[in-house]
RNA sequence: GCCAAUGUAGCUCAACGGUAGAGCACCGGUUUUGUAAACCGGCGGUUGAGGGUUCGAUUCCCUCCGUUGGCUCCA
């Protein structure tokens, strides 16, 4: 007899050799019906698999999120089944789930477009529909490595997998067949025939690697039944709607045109915001004691030569050659900063020097990476250079660390990772010099006691890193911040400052970016808010909506006192009714809106109306000017007064 | 850059091998309006650019440019 202790704590007996299947059954039928899978012993299993000795068993439904993954790499299986049949000449890559769903790696000549969609979805509800049963095989890696000596990817695969006993799975009338570790829903039949979509296909290298072959890469989602894949469906228009370049364009904050792919044209109302950003990033930047710089935009080829741009990074650099001297474009604000340090000596007792700068870069992007206003070729970053002795680094990056919580927390940023970056192959400078650095990175993460992840050789070739991400609504990762220490450009560009006993020495250099670009910035800010800005941060922070031409000049007067009182208005006066006002504030998302007619101008009052609310208040003036400029000055997120 | 898709009025989208159409926006008029869009009229397009096929191309084909979704990269 196997005894299968369950979650709840109870043990069931069964026959020795009995299957995980049979235990569900044995449960109750019901569960029997919608079990897909297993954990024994916490090792993921088919329904199939034999129970033997004393083990814990979960049994797997759609409910559960691992239940669910099984279901769509199943799908992917059943997928691959569909473009063998239809395309019989096509060779199987690798086919893992993602996050919503699945994709299959697929070396095939012959182009899938989106209209073959609904025949290999025909084909998925057909094999779906014959309801056959997944059946693992395993065998040695030897064995595999035979069987699939002619199929250079399966081969490759096998040659990847880990542990000694290889599987493949089979399902389908016609005995498809394909290399996996599994497990599987144990028929085809589980999964719901309304419940799955291809979404897309794309080109994606063999192992990521550009000089491999483009295979084709089909992507599908699938889910427990049609409602949930329709909720899916709906979740991800609504997540287009808060695309920053729908709203950008909606709120007419910025443009793109041919004439300048990549770099960004900023409307009014958009530099609104991104005025409201600096003037808080100045702010914060003069209480921790930085000074900000400004260095060109272009400076002579040979400072990159120098600086070892030319070498590491031209291929994304611009240039231009007026009266036979080549300049550069910088990619990078760091060199003029260093000629800025290096203009004059300096002591001891100027350290740490903090030195910040708005610095517009341009960087050549391929064209296919482009992406609205998070991925451009011009943009400005947040820079800061700071200089210093190898005492201070630690207590440095925990004053960048305290910048950075400060200015994230204010935006509404909670959700966000930290990874450090360690010496990669290719680097210069000692072991040793590596060592203190890399431990004054961890050493301040861990002082601020956060959580952070190590990307073991991905530093920049000049020192370890600090990088902090986050997620735009669309679910991409973005980086914001950076901080970088260097061991190259101060030796390259001779900085030193004179020590206490009257020595030179080399002064260390931190990189450091908190938004990283400030045009990304605004595009994940965009997202963040849905474009509804907080009060401080809105392009249009008040509008005054008069009933009718006959309140007009009451209005005038409301805007007036607004306007004196610092606040960015505007008043409508078309001809509309106040429904059609109120319609396109909201359109506009503008936070306040301030109905005014004859019982208004009467009482010497203004109604409000807040933004995502059908709430009204009557309330005076000077009452309504001092509660929003409180708002402001508190970067408040919340409208309500 | 590579793979695929795509480009029609300021915006969102129709149509089609035979002279391009709607809604919104804009302009003019009527209305003087009370909390998410009053009514009437008008303006607006060498259909991304350039070639080719054709009696005829916006439609089919090619090249280029932009954009979108991915892949590598990175702020």
């Amino acid at each position: 007899m196997a005894k299968a202790k369950l979650p709840d704590g109870s043990i069931l007996e069964v026959a020795d050799g009995a299957t995980v299947a049979d235990l569900a059954a044995q449960i109750g039928p019901g569960l029997a019906r919608v079990a897909l899978a297993a954990k024994i012993n916490d090792q993921l299993v088919d329904l199939s698999t034999p129970l033997t000795g004393d083990v814990t068993v979960v049994i797997l439904t759609s409910r559960d999120d691992i239940g669910l993954e099984i279901t769509r790499h199943s799908c992917a299986h059943i997928m691959a089944e569909a473009i063998c049949s239809i395309w019989p000449e096509a060779k199987l890559v690798y086919g893992p789930t993602v996050r919503d769903g699945f994709y299959y790696d697929i070396d095939l000549d012959t182009p899938i477009r989106p209209e073959d969609f609904k025949r290999i979805e025909q084909k998925m509800v057909e094999i779906i529909k014959a309801d056959t049963p997944f059946e693992r095989a395993e065998m040695s890696r030897d064995e595999a490595l035979q069987k699939m000596a002619g199929d250079v990817y399966k081969f490759d695969n096998i040659q990847n997998a880990q542990g000694d006993v290889i599987s493949f799975y089979k399902h389908g009338g016609d005995g498809f067949e394909d290399l996996c570790r599994g497990p599987h829903i144990s028929r085809t039949g589980s999964i719901d025939y309304k419940g799955f979509k291809i979404m897309s296909v794309a080109g994606a290298y063999w192992h990521g690697d550009a000089s491999q072959k483009m295979l084709q890469r089909v992507y599908g989602t699938c889910w427990q039944n049609k409602k949930e894949l329709k909720g899916y469906l709906h979740r991800l228009e609504e997540a287009k709607k808060r695309d920053h370049r729908v709203i950008g364009k909606q709120m007419d904050l910025f443009s793109f045109h041919e004439e300048g792919p990549g770099f960004a044209f900023l409307h009014p109302k958009g530099m609104k915001v991104w005025n409201g950003i600096i003037d808080f990033w100045r702010d914060v930047h003069r209480r921790y004691g930085y000074e900000e710089i400004k260095t060109p935009i272009m400076l002579n080829e040979s400072l990159w030569h120098k600086s070892g741009h030319w070498d590491n990074y031209k291929e994304n650099m611009y240039f231009t050659t007026v009266d036979e001297i080549t300049y550069a474009v910088k990619p990078m604000n760091c060199p003029g900063g260093l000629l800025v340090y290096n203009s004059r000596k300096h002591s001891y007792r100027e350290l740490p020097m903090r030195m910040a700068e708005l610095g517009l870069v341009h960087r050549y992007e391929p064209s296919g990476m482009m992406h609205g206003l998070v991925r451009v070729r011009q943009f400005t970053q947040d820079d800061a250079h700071i200089f210093c002795t190898p005492e201070q680094i630690q207590g440095e990056i925990v004053g960048v660390i305290d910048l950075l919580q400060e200015m994230y927390a204010a935006f509404g940023f909670e959700d966000y990772h930290v990874e450090l970056s360690t010496q990669p192959e290719k680097h210069i400078g000692s072991d040793e010099v590596w060592e203190t650095a890399t431990n004054a990175l961890k050493g301040a993460i861990e002082q601020k006691q956060m959580d952070y992840q190590i990307n073991e050789g991905d530093g920049a070739f000049y020192g370890p890193k600090i990088d902090f991400h986050i997620s735009d609504y669309l679910n991409r990762s973005w980086q914001l911040g950076t901080i970088q220490l260097d061991f190259s450009m101060p030796e390259r560009f001779g900085l030193s400052y004179t020590a206490a006993d009257n020595t030179e020495k080399t002064p260390v250099m931190i990189h450091r970016a908190i938004l990283g670009s400030l045009e990304r910035f605004m595009g994940i800010l965009i997202e963040h808010y849905a474009g509804n800005f907080p009060i401080w941060l809105a392009p249009e922070q008040v509008r005054v909506l008069p009933i009718s031409e006959k309140t007009n000049d009451y209005a005038g007067a409301v805007l007036g006192q607004l306007k004196d009182a610092g606040l960015i208005v505007s008043l409508d006066t078309s001809d509309d009714k106040v429904g059609a006002k109120i319609a396109r504030a909201h359109a506009d998302k503008v936070p306040y809106m301030l109905v005014v007619g004859p019982k208004e101008a009467e009482a010497g009052v203004v109604n409000v109306r807040m933004r995502q609310s059908t709430d009204t208040k009557t309330i005076a003036l000077d009452d309504l000017i001092s509660m929003i400029r409180q708002k402001i000055a508190d970067k408040s997120l919340d409208l309500m007064i």
